[in-house]
DNA sequence: TATCTGACGATAG
DNA sequence: CCTATCGCCAGAT
């Protein structure tokens, strides 16, 4: 059966843990579609009930649009925000 | 099938 | 650090 591109994507990110922090790339190749990280972000803008402040870009920015609250959710679990970039 | 969009990525200036 | 441009992909129109 074919790979769902958004029911991938969607395990991925539930299957993350508090702490942890990935990139749309990342999350794109993990789901099986390496190169997707746009589509990824197009999922994650549409859907909810998703962990999706736990995406970062590759540059470690924040979401645009939602840097204050994503930075908030971030720091409630431990991961060092600067100036709306995410240490790794 | 063609074209456009966008919570991306990398590079250039 | 900023914007601009190109390449990439899945979904929508």
């Amino acid at each position: 059966m074919q790979p769902d591109f958004e029911e991938a994507v969607r395990e991925v990110l539930t299957g993350l843990k508090p702490g942890d922090v990935v990139t749309y790339g990342e999350v794109a190749a993990e789901a099986g579609f390496p190169g997707a990280a746009r589509a990824v972000g197009n999922i994650l803008r549409g859907s909810d009930g998703l962990p999706w402040w736990r995406v970062v870009n590759a540059a470690g920015r924040l979401v645009p649009g939602h840097e204050r609250e994503q930075a908030q959710r971030l720091r409630a679990e431990g991961i060092a925000v600067k100036n709306g970039k995410v240490s790794r």
